[in-house]
Parts: C-alpha cells; structure tokens; sequence
DNA sequence: AAAAAAG
C-alpha cells in the first residue's frame, strides 16, 4: 500500500514525498479513499495515528477545484486548543504547497485584524478554536453558507472543554449539503447524538490507541513525597541525561513555580500552560522546537496532540487525574518510531489515578526507585515488554553524545553542571521511611500486541541517527 | 480537583 494506490492527485504526491512519506498509516489507508469521495466520516482514533494527514490530504486535492470567495470559506476545522490549530495549520502548508490554496487561523489571543483581512479577501480553508470563530461570526465577519466541508477534530475534548453547544450552533450555519468528517479518541453518548445529528450515513473507522501499544516508550513510576518532588526530579534529569523532555504537572501554579526553580537551579527550561499571554506560549513552544531551551514545563494545555520531534523524555510531575490524560502526555515522546522514556512520580494520594492508568493501558507499570540514585539507573527495570530479570533499562537506543551535537550539546551540559555538583551534595540517597511504597515492582505484562506504525526513517530527527550539528525539532506533521 | 477557550 502506498499513497499512490489512495487516489491523490500528483501534485499531493509530490508533497507527501518531499515530506518524507511513502506509506500511509491504518488510519489514513481508510479514511483517505472515503473523505474524497465526499463521504461523511467519523474516525475513532488520536493523534500520532497520522490522523491529521487523513483528512488534510484529502481535502486539499478536493479543495483544488473550485474558487474562493470573500468572507465565505469553502471549509472548516475545528480545533480545541490553539497550538493544534497551529499544528494543521502548518500541515495545509506543508502538503498543500503545490497547490494555490488560503487559508486562516482564527484563534484568540492574537491580533483579529490580520484574521479579517483573510477572510475579506477569502479563503479555502479556516482552522480554528471555537471561542474566536463564534466572536468573528458574531461580528458579521464570516458567512459559513458556502462552507461544504467541516471536520470537528478532537470532539471528546471538545466536550470535555464545553464547546458542544458552539459546534451546534456553527452545524446550523453550514449549508445542510455538506461533508462532515468527526474524528474523537473516544466515544461517549453526547459525541454519537451530535454524530447522529449532523452526520449523514457516515462510514465508521477506527484504529487501536497508539500509546498504549507503543512499544517505544518505556515507562517507569517513581515513588514521591510531595515536598521531595523538585529533589527527585533534579536527581532524574541529571541520571537520565535528559536531551529533551516534557515535564508535566497538573496545576498552573505548579508549572510557574516549578519552571522558575529549574531555571534558578541553571536549567534551560521554558514552560507552556493556558494563563500565559498567547504569545508567550508561542514564543516558549518555538525556543523548545529550536532546541534553545530542553526542558518544557506545561499543564495539559501541551499534553494532546503536539507533535514535537526529538522529545526523549515525559516527566510527570504530578500523576494525572484522568488516565486518558496519561496516554496522551507520554505520547509526546517515542514518536516516528524514536525511543522514549517516561517517568511517573506518584505520590500518597496518587494511588487511585495510577491504578486507574495501570487498569487503562493494561499494563503494570515498573518501579524506579531513587534510594541510592547512582545505581538505581543501573538497576532500574526493564522495559515493560520485556521479562523482569533483565537487567538494564534499554539505554543503549538512546543517543550516544557524539561530536556532532555538541554545540548544543555543551550548551546544555554547562548550565546543569553546577546544579550537578549541588545535587550530588544535597540529594544523596534519601531514606525512604516515609516516602510511601508504591505497589511492588511486578513482572510487567503487555495486554494486547502493539501494531506497528510505519514512519519513514527519512527526517534526521532520529535519535542515534543524527550527526550533524542540531537536530531540526521544526517538524511539525502528524502523519 | 484542573485545564482548555473570547476579551
């Protein structure tokens, strides 16, 4: 199966090549034929399924014919958060570059007048949040009756986040002859009746949960005391050699606090989370793709979706409440087929939301225990698919430091070093009395086999691969 | 419980 046998048209073909694709994803083999005939589509499945290429690909060969006028868009996608607007976005861009197609971002935080001009003169395509969508409507600057295309993307989140009745009121602006494409990872009952309600005999696709079954992410849980959390944390980024990583928490104040510490400690860490003004997170999502700073702290704001290339580490800093929120913030590592490891620190109250995650991924999660840091990593279990005698974590698939990388490299190197030197001082094997017993390290189990993706090894974004001077974090596709 | 989204 190639992208050739979906009936693309050349010029797509081009641009999925140039990008680096021959293969498609399960999700994209289906979805692709379905949406070009014009069909309505619902997709159970996530992002790094290669969802979004499913119908971006798609609808750019559909948009080639036919013209813009003002203020009518000929399509739109719905987006919950900001950053994923982005993200396809710069998709339409990527594979839509031989093709003569506009488009616009309506999203808030940002400036309206350059959105407004867009739509003035006119666009094929509008991606969107909701809340900025509505507020142009409102004021009379977009008319949706020559909108023949909608995809609701991400429509479990969408509820989740309130935004249901807004995607109601905008599927009754669209002319009633449209094609509507509704991708969600999940189902529940107010999805399928908003399915029910503007769908029109849709074909139903869907694909196994990726990072559940994503064999190149090891993970690992770490029993924690609250107030010891920024000790381990330190203690683990320095053991772990962390190139990139991804710190999550569940709070904003959380990730203030817990950036503002890293960096005094001499790390180059940024942080992402929803009370910051929309040009700080891009301008922080920017410096971490360039690789000027290694280390994101984020709230959830960053935990879905985001493809971010060369991420070797998740951290979570505070486990999170909904497991479904597990998948997706691990899911920010181990991506196109590169290794990745994601620790877990569970703390007394935690008990219940780990368990809920073990019971969801079907997986009992390894311990890794900090007692003596320095050879604990030595010991730590193995990967989770493999038998629990084995010895080391799978270490060697990470990148070997090589002359190559090492302007950023040292870069990074020379700031933590002082903060090594304090740790190695400070941190020194904490006792564990009081640290509450996580469940006994059991021999992990995969629960069902993990099918594997296809990915192209052709970007230099993979880890062990690369020997030139900085990786490129720009990629942005979700194929 | 928190976070996300309009200003």
């Amino acid at each position: 199966m190639t992208f050739a046998d979906l009936g693309l048209s050349d010029e797509l073909l081009r641009a999925v090549e140039t990008a680096g694709y021959t293969e498609p994803t399960p999700i994209q083999a289906q979805a692709i034929p379905q949406v070009h005939m014009m069909k309505d589509l619902i997709a159970v499945a996530q992002t790094g399924t290669g969802k979004t290429a499913s119908f971006v690909l798609p609808m750019i060969d559909i948009l080639s014919h036919g013209r813009r006028r003002a203020r009518m868009p000929r399509s739109l996608i719905l987006e919950p958060t900001r950053e994923l607007a982005m993200q396809v976005a710069e998709n339409f861009e990527k594979y839509g570059a031989n093709h003569d197609l506009k488009l616009a971002l309506l999203i808030g935080g940002v400036q309206m007048g350059d959105q407004v001009r867009a739509l003035d003169e006119g666009v094929d395509v509008l991606i969107a949040t909701p809340g900025r969508l509505m507020d142009l409507f409102e004021r009379g600057k977009i008319l949706l009756t020559g909108c023949e295309l909608l995809v609701i993307d991400e429509a479990d989140r969408m509820l989740d986040m309130g935004f249901i009745p807004d995607i109601e009121f905008i599927c009754e602006k669209l002319p009633t002859t449209r094609q509507t494409l509704l991708f969600s990872a999940t189902m529940p009952g107010p999805i399928k009746k908003l399915a029910d309600r503007f769908l029109t005999s849709p074909k139903y696709i869907e694909v196994a949960r990726p990072a559940t079954a994503n064999i190149n992410i090891t993970q690992f849980k770490v029993a924690v005391t609250a107030r010891k959390k920024q000790d381990v944390l330190r203690s683990l980024l320095l053991k772990e050699d962390v190139q990139t990583g991804i710190i999550f928490a569940n709070r904003k104040t959380t990730v203030r606090d817990l950036n503002k510490n890293l960096r005094r400690l001499g790390f180059a860490s940024g942080e992402i989370h929803g009370d910051m003004d929309q040009a700080s997170r891009m301008a922080e999502l920017a410096l971490f793709k360039a690789g000027k700073i290694n280390l994101l702290v984020a709230s959830d704001v960053a935990a879905r979706g985001l493809d971010i290339k060369g991420v070797s580490h998740v951290f979570n800093y505070d486990t999170p409440w909904h497991p479904d929120d597990y998948i997706h913030r691990i899911g920010r590592t181990g991506r196109a087929g590169a290794t990745g490891r994601a620790f877990t620190f569970v703390a007394g109250e935690d008990a219940e939301a780990i368990a809920n995650v073990e019971k969801l991924t079907g997986l009992k999660i390894p311990v890794f225990t900090l007692d003596d840091a320095a050879e604990q990593v030595e010991t730590a279990p193995a990967l989770p698919a493999a038998p629990a005698e084995v010895e080391k974590p799978a270490r060697e698939d990470r990148p070997r430091r090589s002359e190559g990388r090492t302007r950023r490299g040292e870069q990074r190197r020379d700031q933590p070093r002082k903060a090594e030197a304090a740790a190695e001082e400070r941190i020194r094997p904490e006792p564990p009395q009081e640290a509450p017993r996580a469940p006994a390290p059991e021999r992990s189990q995969r629960v069902e086999p993990a099918p594997r993706r296809h990915y192209p090894a052709d970007p230099p974004s993979l880890p062990g691969e690369w020997n030139g001077p900085v990786p490129g974090f720009l990629g942005i596709s979700a194929l």
